[in-house]
DNA sequence: CGGCCCGTCCAAAGCGCTTTGGTCTGATTG
DNA sequence: CAATCAGACCAAAGCGCTTTGGACGGGCCG
């Protein structure tokens, strides 16, 4: 059973040179040789190996997403799963896969120099940039190909790729619909803001309070891992505040779930005595209802996002696409049941305004 | 600046041969030689190449792990992202890394020939097999060391390796728990069945509904989608049928988020109107609370069951491990607020068990 | 003192492809 | 009819490692 290119030659009488040609589509080779070759390939079920090919053509189909764990945050985020989905519908189309680890922070910086110095990706995919993330620096001086999904926000943003939603824009407006529904208790349920999209998020809830001159209250805006037992912990503690929230913005549709638990557990009814607004990543596993939402949000696919970015990092790679760019991506307001008009009236504006 | 072998070799007036020894630690180099090659190769940044040290090994130190998506089902289940998790743990220790790609079902074939003629893996994990599923009689045909997260069924399961968790002893277990509460409505909100784990499930509640002499009714079994909508959508239904269920086993957290819902909606209260247990891989983001559990469950963590499966290839592709090797792993009852005592009096055991 | 062994090091042959730089044949052209 | 050219094929040189099968010199033995 012929395995190898050389075998395969022997065994039609022919050179490596020309088999290998047959095989990759070159001119320089009769159609009648060509089929021949092909037929015995497909008879022999001979398929080149994938580590001599990259060797000899110095690519590996492969892009690298390297995801991080610490020793606090030892957890595999759903949104990852969505957008590798969304990555990976780009790469097998153009026959990429991806090389995937998870390493401990402490290691980030060690493993990314590997990757660059053993050549054993021809790209990657950084997912989940803190803010001021020290590995885009690095990225560029090994001179590896690659995108970002989001953006590390200090400085400047325009030298390299990324594809991000437009978080501050999209709480900004979050909050100004809730504001304009008459609430000024608004809290933000954030992720950790050691992250460059939690960080946006934060000043786009800040700009709609402070446009329309509410204070903000130190006790009303959380942060933390985005689980469900967290968004019901924080929201809890919110509810059994003195004055407590009549309206919530929760970071994604996983604590959003914790949040909906606390308010019931409340006696408190969604949409009625608190408002709740979430970011929605739309993942396939836990939507936000389907034609009838469940949480009033502002969607944008992560998994498009994904796409998006794999789609870019390969034209890169292939030289199709300028080097640095960028794609915004802007959230689509749906509007659900979880929101209403403020029913309380506050004792004073004034009290309020307080921190 | 020297990238390559030969460049380190000429820089150190040494030839490739005792450099490539000295850094992957072979006795006959002198200790002082040894100490000078790796000074030069950290100054210099060498790193061999992973390309041309997999072709000449013959190992290329990556585990393939293929998902599938069909047209009906292109999901990014969070339990891969844990299950992974896992995996990777076991996979970083011993320097290996994931080949990761998403595979439409009808390329599935294709795709595992590939790997193997390619010979781009060392090993495969195969995630969320089908009953039946073809693909291990593949695998086992072009010679790939495997291991199976979960099995196959059909015929003879001792053939392979894997890693699986009792479902059919976990689901029984929960169904006669609810029966010694004194339900006999018990419904089934439980994952496609030609999934191999959904079908066990169901064998086993099927098997506690014998056991006490209750019938089963189709109109109280659903399988489908594990997400949150369809956990809703299942429960909608029941709750609404004449004669609804005073009692629910989900296959998951996810669906039973939904199934919380539907309760909620309904005006009934969980734990009291009707009981609930589920299946808890206990995922990272998707905790089923902490010290306080939110639902009664059988737990068994899908990221230890990565890790054990992971470590078990490893183990075998290295030749520590017997080659079929199986794991079976028993869930553990929790006991949570989302179950009690069958408050409903039954107007009949006979109408009952009737369909 | 010849033979042997051991500790160090090296030249060269792979691993299985791609690609460069040809050769050879037969048809076309001035 | 010699020169040219295109079409079809091939030998061999990489790609950057690991590994086989020595070479070489010094210490040890009988």
């Amino acid at each position: 059973m012929a395995k190898t290119l050389k075998d395969l030659a022997a065994e039609l009488g022919l050179s490596q040179t020309t088999v290998s040609r047959a095989l990759n589509g070159f001119p320089e080779v009769s159609e009648a040789t060509r089929r021949r070759v092909e037929k015995a390939a497909e008879r022999l079920n001979y398929r080149p190996s994938a580590r001599a090919r990259s060797l000899a053509t110095g690519r590996t189909m492969a892009i690298a997403h390297i995801l991080t764990f610490s020793d606090r945050h030892e957890m595999m985020n759903p949104v990852y799963g969505d957008f590798i989905a969304g990555a990976s519908e780009a790469y097998q189309a153009a026959g990429y896969h991806i090389h995937l680890a998870l390493v401990a922070d402490v290691d980030q910086e060690r493993v990314f120099r590997d990757l660059a110095a053993e050549r054993s990706v021809d790209g990657v995919l950084l997912q989940a940039p803190l803010t001021g993330d020290p590995r885009i620096g690095l990225l560029d001086k090994v001179g590896l190909p690659f995108v970002v999904h989001g953006r590390a926000s200090l400085g400047d943003d325009a030298g390299y790729s990324w594809v991000d939603v437009n978080n501050r824009k999209s709480f900004r407006a979050a909050a100004r619909h809730l504001i304009d529904l008459g609430h000024e208790r608004i809290a933000l349920i954030n992720g950790f803001e050691t992250m460059d999209f939690a960080r946006r998020r934060r000043d786009g809830y800040e700009a709609a309070l402070a446009e329309a001159g509410i204070g903000t209250d130190p006790a009303l805006m959380a942060r933390g891992e985005m689980t469900e037992g967290n968004g019901y912990k924080e929201a809890r503690r919110m509810l059994a505040l003195p004055v407590p929230p009549t309206a919530i913005l929760a970071s994604s549709f996983i604590p959003a779930l914790g949040v909906r638990r606390a308010v019931a557990d409340a006696g408190l009814t969604l949409g009625r005595d608190v408002s709740l607004i979430i970011h929605d990543d739309d993942l396939s596993y836990l939507k936000n209802g389907g034609a009838a939402p469940i949480f009033t949000a502002m969607r944008s696919s992560v998994r498009a996002a994904g796409q998006i970015a794999a789609d870019l990092l390969l034209r890169q790679i292939s030289r199709q696409a300028p080097s640095p760019a960028h794609h915004l991506l802007e959230a689509e307001f749906i509007d659900g049941p979880s929101t209403g008009p403020c029913l309380q009236r506050l004792p004073k504006r004034e009290t309020v305004r307080t921190a």
